[in-house]
DNA sequence: CTGTTAGCGCTTTCAA
DNA sequence: TTGAAAGCGCTAACAG
């Protein structure tokens, strides 16, 4: 019975190829010397032989980065930000890094937390779609903001073009000929939804309609934002067309509006955001302005591969209006 | 402007705190010496003065373990799985670790791989929801089955009682005055899909009822299982009765059947499981035999707690059936 | 082309 | 109670 823990290490390899454990080395990372093709030979058999594994935690003590990257959400049960998270592990997995994920539970202070405990892991870079107003420096660590950043931020940003997303979702509707054209934005105006929400204004003062009165603020969770709507569309004066800023939010105003005994699109219209899958192949297909969440974690790895002290590089990244049955 | 990478360490502690390294370790860890308390000030002291942290990967390097945790699932994005991976990323972080994920994509190549690249990186342990028949030893890194284990399997496990909801959720309908219940499985009878389904078939011989022709094998994709559901549903001997293994295709048949024009659960009652947050709360409630996902991942964390080298426990979990609007 | 060796930052004997 | 020093496993000068 094998010692439980003990792995074959670099001078092990060394040993039973005959050879110095930098040549070793050099095999493995092909380079940064070259190495006869014999010896090479003698060396691969060996690891091989030994089953030889290299240890990260050496080499990344070694070179001060590891082969980590660092994901922060808030909360990846959320369905939108668990297709992001799938996006990025499996970006990074083809680039060779592995994935740390973390929820902030929109809460800047676990944020921090977290920011600082993957910093510490000397990680590749970390991806942050924030909540948080401000951001200390990492010490060197990467870190790129994907989907939400601060207002100022400092770091570069790959982010979605959520304003040009509200107007075309709002505009949508206006082309439909719907005038009382409500909007289901978050609890506040910061990040994303925030951006759609000004979008949509807009969009609707350009139309010359007005926005007043039509702005509800609910939570972004499923539950909470349909107890929100179910008087909003129960009364007489109910919206005639729905800009949902999430299209949680908008399943949230389908259910309601179902509650409601509502047809829709006939007597109410609905427009959500993010493409979500369970919007686009849910019981009622959105219509919603989706996302493309593999093009996100695509550029904010390149962002990362072109990594440069001094700037780098933002990005906006343009969605497309998914028509439905809702609209 | 600081050196852009270049972080305190425990050297520079030592020197400015005006003692040596070993000392600064003993107060960082509280032992395994004492340290005189005006020594230990002066530390803390001098560890707060530069903004110190600790260097994991350093101290993993040297303990031959980090303070990570592998959690490996087929889909993060798939409903189920993102709420079981939340429910091990905050029981691991309230239990001081950072949660690496990985997704299989159900190939036993890529769980192989995953499981091989988190091992190198010395964690606490790896969670694995495995697809695969067999495994190979991890030297000695702890590898704890959750929620799906090979069959023989020789590492711990912690599942729920799949057959015994599978009879639960069966008996419900029986016992609604249903006999014609139909069951959709996974395309293989392999892990919970297929335990849930000799649920069924159990409950249904104890019952006199019988199974044949009534077994339907579909994806686990919702779409998938969609288009499979649809003929089933349309023509005239459609089933009265529905025992869906898994949420995601309970859900598929819900629309399958309000395509159909069949009202639920009047024309057809339709039962799920595994009790997703779209099934519980979504546009139409779901009977479901719904999965405490939080006691799985506490459970498992306390196995790797309790972990032994020779033998460790194994636990079953129970479920609990979920009375919706479906049947 | 290859071997020797000095670290990366931390923990822990061993000696004082 | 503390300090010096030997590693953990790997990389990369430096010197052959």
């Amino acid at each position: 019975m094998a010692d439980r823990a003990r792995r074959p290490t670099l001078a092990d390899v060394a040993r039973l190829a005959g050879t110095s454990t930098a040549v070793v080395s050099y095999v493995l990372n092909d380079g940064p010397r070259a190495v006869a093709p014999q010896t090479k030979a003698k060396v691969e058999q060996a690891i091989a032989e030994l089953g030889y594994r290299r240890n990260p935690l050496a080499s990344a003590l070694m070179a001060g980065r590891s082969n980590l990257v660092g994901l922060l959400v808030p909360d990846s049960s959320n369905a939108f930000f668990s297709e992001l998270a799938r996006e990025f592990e499996r970006e990074g997995k083809a680039r060779g890094f592995l994935t740390l994920i973390g929820n902030t539970a929109y809460d800047p202070a676990v944020e921090l937390d977290y920011e600082r405990a993957f910093a510490d892991l000397r990680p590749r870079g970390i991806f942050v779609t924030s909540i948080t107003g401000d951001a200390e420096s990492l010490d060197g660590c990467p870190r790129i903001y994907v989907h939400s950043a601060p207002a100022g931020a400092s770091d570069p940003c790959v982010l979605f073009d959520d304003v040009g997303g509200g107007i075309a979702a709002t505009r949508h509707l206006i082309g439909q000929g719907y005038e009382d054209i409500h909007c289901i934005a978050g609890p506040d105006d910061f990040g994303p939804s925030g951006k759609r929400e000004r979008g949509w204004q807009k969009a609707m003062s350009e139309a010359g309609l007005t926005t007043e009165g039509r702005l509800h603020r609910v939570s972004f969770e499923r539950l909470g934002a349909e107890n929100a709507l179910r008087p909003l569309l129960a009364k007489p004066g109910r919206p005639r067309a729905i800009f949902a800023t999430t299209d949680e939010q908008a399943l949230a105003a389908l259910r309601a509006a179902a509650e409601a005994r509502l047809t829709v699109p006939k007597d109410i219209a609905i427009v959500g955001f993010d493409g979500i899958r369970e919007a686009l192949n849910g019981s009622s297909r959105l219509t919603t302005f989706a996302l493309p969440l593999a093009e996100l974690a695509r550029r904010a790895f390149e962002v990362l591969d072109g990594w440069n002290a001094a700037d780098n590089p933002s990005h906006i990244i343009a969605g497309a209006l998914q028509r439905g049955e809702t609209s």
